[in-house]
DNA sequence: CGACAAATCTACTGGTGAGTATATTGCTTA
DNA sequence: TAAGCAATATACTCACCAGTAGATTTGTCG
């Protein structure tokens, strides 16, 4: 009986579904590369004929599954930021004390922004992408950073956190968790788990001796 | 008498010191509106005939003043790692605790973070630079980093900072204070130091209540 | 005065890289 | 089997911009 293909036997005829995963992991083959020579060159200084031959094909080919320069860039970004926004989700649901649940979400948002993906959206400032783009982008950061400050103020009213200034505690806890982003080397000896609680840890107990 | 020139009537002869002081002063105004421009649209997409229109000279004028486009950045991010050396220097010849001594030091690190040579520094990744350059930039960022580091052990050592990991303190404490350097509005509501201290006081006293 | 140096301009060169026009091949479907 | 579409390539165009050549002006110094 051959109705269906079998692994043994992968028949080279690709059914429609086939054909549609093809092309979703030809596009995602073509952004990791992207987002892996951004991170390491930069934005301009990395050409898509640079991304292209990387690959072993040819500029329109990227062209033909993304449509511009810019366009492989926001999807490197979106990806970035997907991670977080489902952890601000799940935060939101979870239950537990103010503390607990913000630690968890550090945590998350630390070890998310040490993956390449993360990385390049960490990196990514406004002033590469055109106006449109940023502030689409800017809005999506911009949950994540309510969901951060809610946190902490469910915290604050649950007093299982001290009584902060919730917005520059924000950032300050932000600004701490992106900054990885620049200097973590993933082939060094840190793992982006070690290296996630490590900071968090710090943050939350502070410096001043209890 | 007339021997000496006066305000009322300063001679159009310059002296030899005015006239190099007059050099320092042309080649100071194309690093602020570079800075400035740098900092807006990013250092690629600032053209040198848009920094020299926008001082009402020629791209050549900026060429005779400064050798070329990297030497403008590394000048700029020269003045703003300056501020930081010297906040170290300090910090290392004071008196007082570990911990006193750090909270200084990181006040001034994140004021002159702030300003607008000190934003293009924080925002200038090795991946605009030239490899010696990029070198020779890090290597100064580095003290910078040791310098904090050292104040950090020194306040476990005298008992006035917590016995935290030092080189996980020193990154969160680092990322906390230059992430105004992508935030930070000149024109808001918020002065640098007010930012400055609402951050360092966050990052000492920590999330945990106490 | 005459030569030199500093400061500045206009007008160019040369390289790079985003994006496109167009051709080709082969699968799918009416 | 013809039409149409997906995937891919080669070989362009076009704009931009760093950097330079060379002319000009003006002040300085022997």
């Amino acid at each position: 009986m051959q109705t269906l293909e079998t692994k043994d036997a992968p028949s080279p005829f690709r059914t429609r579904a086939e054909k549609m995963q093809d092309r979703a992991d030809k596009r995602e083959a073509v952004l990791r590369a992207a987002v892996r020579m951004f991170n390491a060159h930069g934005f301009h200084a990395t050409s898509l004929d640079d991304v292209a031959a990387s690959l072993g094909i040819s500029k329109p080919t990227i062209y033909h599954y993304l449509g511009n320069k810019e366009q492989v860039l926001i999807e490197c970004v979106t990806r970035g930021l997907e991670p977080l926004r489902s952890a601000a989700e799940q935060a939101r649901a979870q239950a537990g004390s103010g503390l607990e649940r913000l630690r968890r979400f550090l945590i998350d948002y630390a070890r998310t922004n040490m993956d390449d993906f993360g990385r390049c959206m960490v990196r990514t400032g406004d002033e590469l992408l055109s106006p449109a783009s940023a502030a689409s982008i800017r809005a999506r950061k911009r949950e994540i950073d309510a969901t951060l400050r809610a946190l902490i103020a469910e915290g604050i009213a649950d007093g299982s956190i001290a009584p902060v200034d919730v917005k520059m505690s924000a950032f300050a806890l932000a600004g701490a968790l992106n900054w990885p982003a620049r200097w973590h080397d993933p082939a060094g000896p840190d793992s982006p788990e070690t290296i996630a609680t490590g900071l968090v840890d710090m943050l939350i107990g502070g410096l001043a001796p209890r």
